[in-house]
RNA sequence: GGUGAGGUAGCCAAGUGGUAAGGCCGGAGUCUGCAAAACUCCUAUACGCGGGUUCGAUUCCCGCCCUCACCUCCA
């Protein structure tokens, strides 16, 4: 059974099959290396990720591509206020990427092309554009891209009745015409190839058109169709590429090779902050690293930036990581269970491989939770089933091996949602007199000193640390 | 102004033409010197407003109110 999603193209759920029978080609539109990435971007990727699972869990192999962009205004005018070459300054942010993505359990891209590594497939197709008169050089050195010349343009975001030629945002905009604008034959022409400005610094290449730098879309047409092919099952993106972004992919594309460009398309909502919209100026963009500091794991971030349909707006909250915590604490618990009666490992509950083997395609008794999730990525809705499933298996008796099928199955919704239950610990450990008085405190409390004990839990409490007693011992926690 | 999405219990969030999943919170109990954890159980007459269609609408249609997003480089 195929996973299906919202198609941008048709606006109607398709079912997402690959072209070639064998492999999906999916392109996603990836990060900007100029700053860390905050939970909005880290959103997309991450549904993007869970419908990659999802679609590998189910049997089918995906080819996953995924661009960094490390040239651009944004990443120049940063790395020099820095003072950083742009080559550094990026590396240093893809790496953060990485260590993030990690983080929060995404599989890695199969590919991960830079835009700066594929210079010569852009001006390429730059070539071929101008070749075939969709595309013209300006006066200045850089080259646009003729949008009356691409008859279908507009058809991804629907707005072919729009007022496209302004190139303002509204029309009682006072804002200055940007010089370029002078350059080109026609307010809604893009560029695809950026003459060398004095802010670029060292940052050109040499061209055709001479010194100069790619546009922002032309990377994404010419690294998909490099690794992919001309045309590719999948491509995605959060909502606010799909113009102009994505429409500019797709006439730069199929302007050049006369055939269709992707053949489904997958945008993903934005999420918002305490019902505002995330910003800098509000003061809540969030990172990784902000919500760690607050004491929250990567896996409660996922659980939460999951636990909405990609649709639709996500309201995040401080208080959903809450919810997330423990909502995941008790996964685990039922995981944990689970994995004991199938006589399992847990290794073996994270192997794709070994749930592909021993679960049902349809995933047996979660197969409403399976069903959810295959049908349009409702991760909310599977979410819902898994609980109720987990609540209605309680009491049933199953024998051995229906428990191994059980867990397994289990083991398959867990793992397209990409939710890790027993991440690494890593407990804090406590300085040397907080560890003397919390020793002090057992000891009190075994010869029943208890007026003692609870002073001294009271002085820890003070300090930071909780005091945790087990069974025959005691734990100590931070915060 | 144009286009699109949405308004479901204290919070988050699915879903449906026949009176509505789930999570969190909350409450009770077991356990525990205390605290926490864990386990069990429980709770709420929640579907923006006004019309219409229908045997019946939260679900379809119309109008209104409100929120949010996009409209040239923001995932």
């Amino acid at each position: 059974m195929a996973v299906s999603l919202y198609d941008t193209l048709t606006r109607s759920v398709q079912e997402i099959r690959p072209e070639d029978g064998k492999t999906l080609r999916f392109y996603c539109c990836g990060p900007t290396v100029y700053g860390p990435a905050h939970i909005g971007n880290l959103r997309t990727f991450l549904l993007q990720d869970v419908f990659r699972r999802t679609v590998e869990i189910s049997g089918l192999p995906v080819n996953h591509v995924r661009n960094i962009t490390d040239v651009d205004d944004k990443t120049i005018r940063e790395s020099n206020n820095k003072g950083v070459p742009l080559k550094e300054f990026t590396r240093e942010w893809t790496e953060r990427f990485h260590r993030d993505s990690h983080a929060l359990n995404m599989l890695a891209p199969t590919a991960e092309p830079a835009a700066t590594g594929h210079i010569r497939q852009q001006i390429e197709l730059i070539e071929c554009l101008i070749d075939r008169g969709h595309a013209y050089a300006s006066k200045s050195g850089s080259v646009y891209f003729r949008v009356s010349s691409f008859e279908d343009y507009g058809r991804l975001s629907r707005l072919r009745e729009r007022e496209i030629t302004t190139g303002r945002a509204t029309p009682d905009d006072d804002e200055p015409i940007d010089a370029d604008e002078y350059e080109r034959d026609s307010g809604a022409d893009f560029a695809l190839w950026k003459a060398h400005k004095k802010e670029d610094g060292d940052v050109f290449w040499d061209s055709p058109w001479g010194r100069g730098r790619p546009g922002w879309h032309l990377e994404c047409s010419a690294m998909s169709m490099a690794f992919l092919g001309e045309t590719f099952d999948l491509h995605g993106g959060g909502v606010d590429l799909v113009f102009p972004h994505h429409e500019n992919e797709i006439a730069q594309s199929e302007a050049c090779t006369c055939k269709p460009f992707a053949r489904h398309w997958f945008h993903c909502a934005h999420l918002m902050v305490h019902g505002e919209k995330m910003s800098k100026s509000l003061g809540n963009l969030y990172t990784l690293d902000d919500i760690q500091a607050k004491g929250y794991g990567p896996m409660d971030l996922r659980y939460v930036l999951t636990s909405a349909h990609y649709r639709q707006q996500l309201n995040f909250t401080i208080d959903s990581l809450n919810a997330a915590k423990n909502a995941l604490k008790r996964l685990r618990k039922k995981a944990d269970a689970l994995i004991e009666t199938a006589g399992i490992t847990r290794e073996a509950f994270y192997d794709p491989e070994a749930i592909i083997k021993n679960s049902p395609e349809d995933a047996g008794v979660f197969r409403t939770a399976w069903q959810e999730l295959i049908d349009d990525l409702n991760t909310p809705g599977a979410l819902g089933e898994v609980f109720r499933t987990l609540g209605r298996i309680e009491k049933a008796s199953i024998d051995a091996d229906g428990n191994k099928q059980l867990a397994f199955s289990f083991a398959k919704i867990i793992h397209a949602l990409g939710l890790d239950l027993h991440p690494d610990q890593e407990k804090t450990e406590a300085p040397e007199e907080i560890r003397k008085l919390a020793e002090e405190r057992w000891q009190a409390k075994k010869r029943k000193d208890f007026a003692r004990a609870d002073a001294l839990r009271e002085e820890l409490n003070e300090a930071g640390w909780s005091v945790l007693d087990r069974k025959d011992g005691y734990e100590l926690e931070a915060g």
